[in-house]
DNA sequence: ATGAGATTTTAATAAACCTTGAATTGGTCT
DNA sequence: AGACCAATTCAAGGTTTATTAAAATCTCAT
């Protein structure tokens, strides 16, 4: 399922957008003004970015700029209608479409659809605290130490760090890096947590995964 | 199994719509008018809401509105179709999504589905008063203070806010998060409900969850 | 085919958690 | 008020779960 990032501060319009395409099969996350756009856009990987020019707290083209510093992930903006200095600037600055509101719904989903089309992937680092994971070398690094990870504690560290702030079951690790049904008689997860500990955190005296029992494994911010 | 609140005055869709999530193993609740729909809302715990929005008595507006008011329970719509003023209205009003009719049961179904699994990741926060509960972290607060809930203690807490306003009845309380029949022996329940309040209330001088004497227990506001 | 490293299983231990039942308190009805 | 029933409280003991170390198994490059 393709993920869309929608920055747009009306309620209304963000909304009306969001349920429209989760009809179409999108997953949908809004933020409500730049500066919360950005930080989502930094935090998750997403197909896609919708891009409102108009923005409190840090404008569109702001946030265009500073998305395109990270990444290329197509971005659509969406201009006021008649703004063609929006546009141009909007261009410029690296978007790869535009939509004047209002606009109707289909044509939205027309443009998406093109953009969506000639995609390729990329988010490559995840990092947390001094903990550091970069996914395209396969490398992790603790304080600027470099660590040496094996497959199964780097994919385990991978989903934790994804997915932080959120406690992931048991059952969820082994499907997602196991890719078999958990039928709770294993303990790898916890096993491989244990190494995890052993590699990340003792020799650093830190610690990022937290056990909550009962339910599974999570990294947090406090 | 999920228990669904209907609200639509066609008896045949009523009877239709029943009867297939009857299949699909929901247990289906049905009310003809918006001022019943609100009765029954009020007087039993549902997962969700299908809501349809041309009724009698009390348009589905109003119901949506009242409801919201007391639950944030997903609710669908049930719209003419092309009714985009109805769309809007209903999502600003706090609806979660919206069918048009006529529908295919299947769009519906899936729809259900979808809202009634998306409940744990998306609704990630619920909160009462100073109470607050962080379903992704698996964390409650109280006044801002960081309590340590274990996951008998958290999944009780969790059933009574998420149906606060609503009295839930031992069996109902061990039938969901103890999964088995209530055989009227067991005095779990108070005894969770005795550490609960020992954790959340008797620390923090507040009262959150009330005695129903002969029914069960509630969190309600004023 | 071999062996080093990676992965999974097993088992012991300790800690946290849950249940139970009996004693006590509190509310309700006549 | 007194009888009765429902709810509360408490602590002991029984159970589950997480952690850890170590052994068994698997895998892949040589």
């Amino acid at each position: 399922m393709k993920r869309i990032l929608l920055i747009e501060d009306e309620p209304q319009i963000a909304r009306f957008v969001q349920l429209e395409l989760n009809h179409e099969g999108y997953e949908v996350t809004v933020a409500n003004d730049g500066r919360d756009g950005l930080e989502v856009f930094k935090a998750h990987p997403f197909d896609l970015v919708l891009l409102d020019i108009m923005l409190p707290s840090l404008n569109g083209i702001e946030v265009l700029r500073r998305i395109r510093q990270l990444s290329n992930v197509p971005i659509i903006m969406l201009t006021a209608r008649d703004s063609v200095m929006d546009k141009v600037s909007g261009l410029d600055n690296g978007a790869d479409d535009y939509i004047t509101k209002p606009f109707a719904i289909e044509e939205l989903l027309a443009r998406l659809r093109n953009l969506l089309r000639k995609q390729v992937s990329q988010t490559s680092v995840l990092s947390y605290k001094s903990l550091v994971l970069d996914l395209n070398q396969h490398e992790c690094t603790v304080n600027n130490n470099q660590v040496d990870l094996t497959k199964k504690e780097f994919d385990l560290l991978h989903m934790l760090l994804k997915h932080k702030n959120q406690v992931l079951s048991r059952e969820l690790l082994i499907e997602k890096i196991w890719g078999y049904e958990f039928d709770g008689t294993t303990n790898s997860i916890d096993v491989y947590v244990r190494y995890l500990r052993a590699k990340i955190e003792e020799p650093f005296d830190e610690k990022f995964i937290h056990t909550v029992r009962g339910v599974g494994y999570i990294i947090k911010d406090e």
